[in-house]
DNA sequence: TTGAAAGCGCTAACAA
DNA sequence: TTGTTAGCGCTTTCAA
């Protein structure tokens, strides 16, 4: 099959390429009359805009990046369905990128966005990037750039997040209304602000309600199904009395639960459990796990939408960047089903999202 | 920040275009001082190769375009994470397409990569897609195409699938060997080919054990969670006697599951119960939900590299296309423990993935 | 309402 | 080893 150019039409109808590429582009000072004999044509020769050709010439695309750190993580394949749908909607194709964590592939993946020539890039950050220049060069070429969930707080690049430090709070308020009252926080040992963010608002949550913040309780590792298991050992092991845990993220609040029921602890009744993400396996275990919801789908439509704006604004680096943070909530489930919690006012509007407990 | 482009690299060097041209790509030709030279001074100026020029001019591309149903589907998120990694390494880059099941929106995009000029596409075909004329045009137009996990076999087109027969005859196989004998399979109400062929599996397998295929055991219907309730309680409605439910994936298994948890039935010891997929679920829920494992990265994995090796080859349609069928694994868990299964001979080689049961 | 012509930034054949 | 030159297929200004 030849590849057949603007050229070819012309040729075909006796008229300059120029005026096919007008009548393909829906420029107003065309005829109907050749609008309509040029798109039959182009049609009957199988035409196909070369959009390399038309960028290249235009100096616009509407191509977009969009870098995560893994899409084998479902949090991240869930926003990137969202920006993607709404993206696509909007005319823009996606070029997708994943770091695996790693700098060096973070860098490597903004040059080739760069190179491509892309409208603009969307971002989570790896976590291992600790430099900030292969970002910082993005907003140099003024080419708009988003992050959303990791965000690099040093640049002024707008971004969509949630809250952590409230997610940790509203986890750790819940289980303390539940009325437990020595609470353990498994947490990040690396310093990622997220994770420090959750045991912020951990700390805050025990001072607020005249708890005690105990160094013992609180745990420093990696993240994994494993070390909630293992974090569950030490402690018994320990001799370090407990009645809750509240795990930086839901396969480490699995991983403690397994081990506390493989001990035969009674949850919720003798201890509570709460994870942060709300996986889906949450609401499919026995007992169901109680977790804080990210806002998958909201983040994505507001990284879209927010992009969008950046895309269509020009004086785009001018204004102070926009920073969208979302609000958490609280999933409560079986897990953390310790009594009626009536008695205590509410500290957010909304606390819950009225899930069954199952 | 001005365009910099290997005009503005010659102009500084006080040499020609195509010299900084062929430095940058290391052509031989060029003595490894000027080479030197060109790379320093385009490092310095912050040069970056304008892909859609040399794309354009080269008529070749280093994109490919990869359409999947939907990324908030594990099971594709997890596909695509596999080729991207492969094709990444490799040197291309992934334009990413969501049909959202929706056969206009896979037409829209499969447009959107031949303009873009991709170097080939990736595909698993959307489930309302009943034509395949805009298949049939990709090769028209001599660009490597191939099928993953769902295929359509009219079109001469390379795939890798897993064998959806096998499956459904290893997982009522499994249930058979473990004494259960009313197998219940619950089915799409649709005549989307991998699960017919998961219900020739069932029939084929019940067949060679010699036990009758009941149709009051095989229930069509929607696939979910909720689907999977409704046929436990419509079975106990209409007193039908079963004592295990295979079905045909694993949020309609953990439904059936958990009616009949609801109903104080006893899993596995009066009824068992096996799903389709292996979902990452499955492992945490107890009791732990047998399935059928997909090969998720094994074929991710095999359709990079056959992909890769298309794009190599020139005669790329002369010879028959290759059709990759992965083996799916049984992953026997406590929801279908009834007893010792010692006694059977061994049908298939990879029987059980040997994955403890929780 | 249409045509002519320039050129986006690069690759590659041909010359030197 | 390097330079000259001609486009790739399109958008866009200027002119008619």
């Amino acid at each position: 099959m030849k590849k057949v150019t603007i050229q070819d039409i012309a040729k075909e109808l006796n008229i300059s390429f120029s005026t096919v590429a007008r009548a393909l582009n829906d420029h107003p000072a065309i005829s109907e009359a050749t609008k309509k004999l040029v798109r039959k044509t182009a049609q009957r020769l199988n035409y196909r805009q070369n959009k390399l050709a038309s960028s290249l010439r235009s100096g616009h695309s509407n191509t977009i990046g969009i870098m995560v750190p893994s899409l084998d993580v479902s949090f991240f394949s869930s926003v990137v369905h969202g920006i993607e749908k709404i993206m696509n909607e909007n005319g823009y194709s996606i070029l997708l990128y994943q770091s695996n964590e790693s700098y060096e592939s973070e860098k490597k993946g903004i040059e080739t966005f760069l190179n491509s020539r892309v409208a603009g890039i969307i971002a989570s950050v790896a976590k291992e990037t600790q430099t900030h220049e292969h970002f910082a060069e993005i907003q140099r070429r003024r080419i708009p750039l988003l992050f959303f969930d990791r965000a690099l707080e040093a640049l002024q690049v707008p971004s969509v997040t949630i809250d952590d430090y409230k997610g940790g709070f509203l986890a750790t308020e819940h289980l303390i209304r539940q009325g437990y009252k020595r609470i353990v926080h498994i947490t990040a040992g690396q310093t990622i602000g997220i994770f420090k963010e959750r045991l912020r608002g951990y700390v805050n949550a025990l001072k607020l309600y005249d708890l005690p913040v105990d160094k013992n309780l609180i745990l420093y590792g990696d993240f994994s199904l494993d070390f909630g298991r293992q974090c569950v050992k030490e402690l018994y092991q320990n001799n370090i009395p407990f009645d809750a845990v509240f795990a930086l993220e839901d396969f480490t609040a699995m991983g403690a639960l397994q081990q506390l029921l493989d001990y035969k602890v009674h949850v919720p009744e003798e201890v509570g459990v709460i994870g942060f993400a709300n996986e889906s396996f949450g609401a499919l275990v026995t007992p169901g796990l109680s977790s804080i919801d990210q806002q998958t789908v909201h983040m994505g439509e507001a990284a879209a939408e927010l992009f969008l704006k950046m895309l269509r604004s020009e004086d785009l680096y001018n204004n102070l960047p926009e920073r969208i943070v979302l609000a958490p909530h609280l999933i409560a489930r079986a897990s953390t089903a310790r009594r009626d919690n009536s008695k205590f006012s509410r500290q957010y509007p909304q606390e819950s999202e009225g899930e069954q407990l199952i």
